[in-house]
DNA sequence: AACCGCTTGTGAACGCCTGAACAAAGTCGC
DNA sequence: GCGACTTTGTTCAGGCGTTCACAAGCGGTT
């Protein structure tokens, strides 16, 4: 009867929907009641047809002729994301960058919880960031045990990075967020998200040289130009 | 005879080349002279065959039977991703964000440097990050047209981060990546990368949700699980 | 010199995602 | 109450990216 028909959401999608959700905020601050798919699809940077695509993933949630309710899609949007309730993360490696996110008011205000700081250096440890203590990296496992996290973040060097994700899996971490510049081998049933600062860097200076097109191996990768020299 | 077909590079295979170059590098360091695809593959994180087809738009480069030349894959990716000239890079927003870039030597290591750190807080400007004075936000002009920057870097909050690509965009600069949470809009000719960490960590608790929630239903559709049900 | 094993390079099929056009449906105005 | 307009939800086609599988080519060996 009630067909909640369980659809498979496009991981693409997913992505997107967190975006919707962040502007929905937005406009509720704002004092907005509704929108119309063109006018968020604009905020968020997409295109209309396809925000439209994203949304009958999680059924009809709009009112034809008017558009959607701000309240109402912001509160279905939580919910699929995961919830309203308080996520427990832990973040590992309490250098310049995993300072910058421990700070952060941002994750705090959408549910993202750091309930765990570790860090291997003793300088660093027993300090406080953000108004959490950071702890020695041995007492992982136990932090993890007894907060019940289940997104573990890294913000190691790379060495070390692999083993750090190995004693948050063996720990219970099923959700990890990974900054290092390492690919992570982790068992089935675990996620990995990469987030490599390097490489986004490297793929402008790409597109730029791309754009300037006269240096030798951009030619060769041209459409119609042949290779002048070699 | 030498035949230049029309190759264009996918993005997606220019962010995967830039993860083949660092492998390489480490590659060179151990002493390693030449890789077979599945080795680089596996310390890359992906698909053999994919890795050979993305090495494929640069023309045949490996050496059959044998496997790839670390140096000269290395140096065939290094001058395809953009050569090995420095690329003078501006930074605005020199808070913990801001501050961590800044600071951080994997950057200059690749060719990118930071020639130019921006910030409107009194207190922040005149201070010294990563060896570089943080200069006024008034003198972003200045700055791009002096050093003749063309990538900026934005982590400002974001309510300004518009009003500073708008700038940066004007003094010159045609690539940009963005941590500001918004949608950046750019006259066409400029490109935009946007890395959002909140969206990733949404995405992470989607899944963490997914697994949990459905988790009896899920479970048969796992690939691990192929059991038809009993 | 010829054979053999190994690895690359590539062609083709498959699946996923994106962009656009169209029909359904609800509301506002009269 | 009814018509017309607005906006959603869906369907369809196209492009892009990924994966598999196999032929081609090179080095080493006999
Ligand atoms: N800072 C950046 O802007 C930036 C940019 C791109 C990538 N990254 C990557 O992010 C990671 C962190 O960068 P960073 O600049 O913050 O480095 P950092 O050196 O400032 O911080 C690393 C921290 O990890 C701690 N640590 C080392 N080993 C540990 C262990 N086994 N267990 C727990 N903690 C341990 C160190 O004590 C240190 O505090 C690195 O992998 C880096 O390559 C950083
Ligand atoms: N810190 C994080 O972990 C994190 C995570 C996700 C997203 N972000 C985003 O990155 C951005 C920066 O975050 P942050 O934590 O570093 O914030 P921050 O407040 O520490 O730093 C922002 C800096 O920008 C400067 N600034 C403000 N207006 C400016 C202007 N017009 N011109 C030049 N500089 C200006 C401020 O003086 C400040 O130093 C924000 O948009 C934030 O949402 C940060």
């Amino acid at each position: 009867m009630s067909e909640s028909r369980p659809r498979i959401v496009p991981e693409a999608t997913v992505a997107r929907l967190a975006v919707y959700l962040r502007v929905l905020a937005g406009l509720a601050d704002g004092g907005r009641s509704s929108v119309s798919s063109g006018e968020l699809a604009s905020a968020a940077g997409v295109n209309p047809a396809g925000l439209r695509k994203d949304l009958s993933y999680l059924g009809p949630c709009g009112v034809r002729g008017v558009g959607y309710s701000v309240a109402g899609l912001r509160e279905r949007l939580t919910e699929v994301l995961g919830g309203e309730r308080s996520r427990p993360c832990v973040l590992v490696g309490i250098g310049r960058l995993g300072s910058a996110l421990a700070d952060y008011a941002g994750f705090a205000s959408r549910g993202f919880e750091f309930v765990g700081l570790l860090d291997s250096d003793p300088r660093t440890v027993g300090t406080e960031v953000g108004g959490l203590p950071v702890h020695p990296a041995e007492e992982l496992e136990a932090v993890v045990a007894r907060t019940g996290a289940t997104i573990g973040v890294i913000t190691t060097p790379a060495e070390v990075a692999q083993t750090v994700c190995d004693r948050l899996v063996a720990a219970g971490v099923r959700s990890i967020l990974n900054f290092a510049p390492v690919a992570l081998t982790v068992p089935a049933g675990v996620d990995v998200r990469k987030v490599d600062l390097s490489v986004e860097l490297q793929v402008l200076a790409f597109l730029d040289q791309q754009r300037d097109g006269s240096a030798p191996v951009v030619a060769a990768l041209r459409a119609d130009a042949r290779e002048p020299v070699r």
